[in-house]
DNA sequence: TCTACAGTCTACAGTGACTGTAGAGGCAAG
DNA sequence: CTTGCCTCTACAGTCACTGTAGACTGTAGA
């Protein structure tokens, strides 16, 4: 039951101290009290609260999303359908990720597979690259990080 | 083969004005003639050496080895498995990638499918994000973009 | 010729989710 | 007391752009 400093809680949910301080910075981690020095002092719900931070963050949720899941978590008696359409929306982003990728590497096998060595004026790859007409960025999406 | 603008360079190779200025800036396109008053003027060859740098980034590829590409590109009699290289790294990148997402997929599924409804306190999602034992983080593999 | 208005210019700040660095001070073991 | 790690703040850097501000340019219609 005795306060933890930033290190400690570091190990004890696997996240880096800067990162836990980055998270304090923008408000997803409330702010600590502090010894005579000025060093954080954590209890044990800042483990919990950040293990689940990381967690969403592990699932690829954005803060902002976890942010939300922190405020409705603090609300225990609301219906829980927000949380699931969160859920459900990131869902969503995964599998469109998922599909871009898909076909990232059936390009870049197909590419790879086309080339037989030689020279780089004759390299299939090159000629791929150049030539824009049969190709996944026809759809003019960008690929975007999740 | 009269001088285009950056608009019409633009228009004709998909990318965005200011994406255009950002990859001189980088130096990933030469830096362009200018008219009497200061305006960029670029020749045909300028739409393909764009289109070049857009499907490889359209492929996931990060601008130092689309760099690397164009001045292989400049040297054509040297032989390609240096291309080759760098496509297979690409497509490395891109499976490691699919493992992460189908891995992250499976267990947004899994939360959602358990969620019966009901309270924000009851609520399966939550429990599942709290509770870190059984998931994939586990791997402490940081999900990263491509 | 005048007037809109679209296009272009530079320079810099912001994005997301951190990571890295510098320089100073704190704390416990030997 | 010294060694050596821990912590502090504040700020710059990452990647690949995007957005903004404020000024200038070029062109088409009235």
């Amino acid at each position: 039951m005795k306060p933890m400093t930033i290190g400690r809680l570091s190990k004890a949910a696997g996240v880096k101290v800067t990162t836990i301080r980055y998270y304090e910075s923008i408000g997803l981690m409330g702010e600590p009290d502090r010894s005579d020095s000025g060093q954080r002092l954590y209890g044990d719900d800042a483990v919990q609260r950040l293990s689940f931070i990381r967690h969403g963050r592990d699932l690829g949720f954005p803060t902002e999303a976890i942010r939300e899941l922190i405020t409705l978590q603090s609300d225990p008696s609301e219906d829980c359908s927000a949380v699931e359409a969160i859920a459900e929306d990131q869902l969503q982003n995964v599998r469109k990720r998922l599909k871009q990728l898909r076909a990232l590497e059936r390009e870049l096998k197909h590419m790879i597979m086309s080339c037989e060595g030689g020279k780089v004026c004759e390299c299939r790859i090159m000629s791929a690259l150049n030539d824009h007409s049969d190709c996944i960025a026809q759809t003019h999406e960008r690929v975007t990080a999740l």
